[in-house]
DNA sequence: GAACCGAGATCACATAAAATGAATAATAAT
DNA sequence: ATTATTATTCATTTTATGTGATCTCGGTTC
């Protein structure tokens, strides 16, 4: 039983007879009349009841008649959806903690307004992470920080974002010589502005003593207003903070002070919902 | 695109490759390829992302798979049912009027109880019409006196019934000679019952002069009981009838006071569905 | 880095399935 | 009885599908 025994079945039925289906379907007779047989044959019961030189439908028949007629909408939908250049179906992307927080809420309830079908998942990770979702194919596409390994993927600028150092109010100038905090709080493991701030301050000669890794950039901020340490963070995510004016900011030099987020998915996986992003 | 290539389709997205794929499905494996390929062809997109040896399912193949397995299921499902000897779908039963109104509410109760799955449509007629709906396809089975043409239906008992002749309660004696009612009141034409009265009057020699004609038994007892005139039908019906005492009944002689009551239905077009009405 | 898997693609060929066209049988209409 | 209509059957052709051998490309092992 494939679709194509259905179509055939089906028209029989619609048009009262084989020579009317063989038409309507450009066969011969003896074509329709072979496949009805070997129809019945495969599934073991009689579709039609033959008086005669005419069919009537079997309560078998009628049976098949419904599921046929389902199958055969379904697969026209199955064909209509795969070319379908709409976006559809389930969207699962990937992107850093503070992209998710700061930059995606707009981009996405407009995504979500627009494309009211396409059910979205989020998922939250490191770069590395959310590269590695992609190639397993759990993610769809990702939004990260450059830089990331141009191989296996493609990608499109997304946003910039500009690094900055944050510290608590009364913090010395934290670009000034000799000023070596004691503690660097960084989001936690495989975050590209922790790997930014270290290189910072080894560039200029001096580690400082102490780490803390955090999960949430609110814990994190809170420690730097508590003192405990100096940060690194799209001023983006500041924007968010209820109580910055307990901070100090301090921007980077030129060449220092720019980083791309893009978005990006497996080479050659490009699909409508990820167009419809861009 | 037929449902061995979805199922094809979906192996190889299942077992992760051809090779275990082609396995599985008893097949070889450059078969799975070309089918595969020749899919892809048909509907005009890339179902998978090749990269070198290994294959991902791109955007297109997930929007085919979720259809494809959809429409396995539902093929199986119309195996299962074509074969599925247990009522199911819709069962359109006729019946003429007496037998609706007072046979049939106790067992189409029942029927409905031990088979819920099963929509029942009821529709009345005399035995003509429902003999001709059957022939046409738009009946599955009907209830109706014998008589009927053996030729292109079988049949089983259902029920006896009794016809009666009832007039109003002061009419005389309906068998006595020469009482010779002015008026029959009949059930709309076609009636078995309104044939019987017409023969048995002829039989004794005299036709009444006028004929009423009406369209429900109500209607025609409410008229018997006003006086103007007698009519022929089954005794059950009375039952139905609250205003019983004011009619007299005269029952018939052995040899006519016998009705049966049959379940026909197309020959060789018995279903689960009739099977389990009797 | 050479040799070796493992996995998919490609090709010529074999085999099975489907489509055809003509002949046949069975009924309904004239 | 005759004709027209319709489904079935069967030999034949055509098409689609399946097979096995071979090729190619990445990754792995030594």
């Amino acid at each position: 039983m494939d679709l194509s025994d259905l179509r055939i079945f089906s028209t029989v039925v619609r048009q009262g007879g084989v020579t009317r289906a063989a038409e309507r379907l450009h066969r011969v007779q003896s074509n329709v009349t072979t496949r009805i047989r070997q129809l019945e044959e495969d599934l073991g019961v009689a579709l039609f009841i033959r008086e005669g030189k005419r069919l009537y439908l079997a309560p078998a028949g009628q049976v098949l008649l419904d599921y046929a007629d389902r199958l055969l909408a379904l697969a026209d939908e199955a064909r209509m959806a795969v070319q379908d250049p709409r976006p559809r179906g389930v969207f699962r992307l990937g992107a850093m903690d503070s992209t998710a927080a700061v930059r995606l809420p707009g981009p996405l309830a407009e995504y979500h307004r627009l494309y009211p079908d396409v059910i979205l998942e989020l998922r939250t990770g490191n770069p590395t992470q959310l590269g590695t979702a992609i190639l397993a194919g759990e993610l769809d596409a990702a939004l990260v920080a450059e830089p990331i390994p141009d191989e296996p993927f493609e990608k499109i600028f997304a946003f910039e974002e500009e690094p900055v150092i944050v510290a608590a109010a009364d913090h010395p100038p934290v670009g000034k010589k000799g000023v070596i905090p004691r503690t660097i709080i960084a989001f936690e493991h495989g975050c590209p502005h922790r790997k930014r701030l270290e290189d910072w301050y080894s560039k200029r000669g001096a580690m400082p003593e102490r780490m803390i890794e955090l999960g949430s950039y609110p814990a994190l901020l809170g420690c730097v207003v508590a003192g405990l340490g100096v940060a690194l963070l799209p001023r983006s995510v500041l924007s968010t903070f209820p109580a910055s004016k307990r901070l100090s900011v301090h921007t980077l030099p030129r060449g220092e002070n720019r980083a791309e987020t893009v978005l990006i998915w497996r080479k050659g996986g490009s699909s409508p919902n990820i167009q419809a992003l861009q």
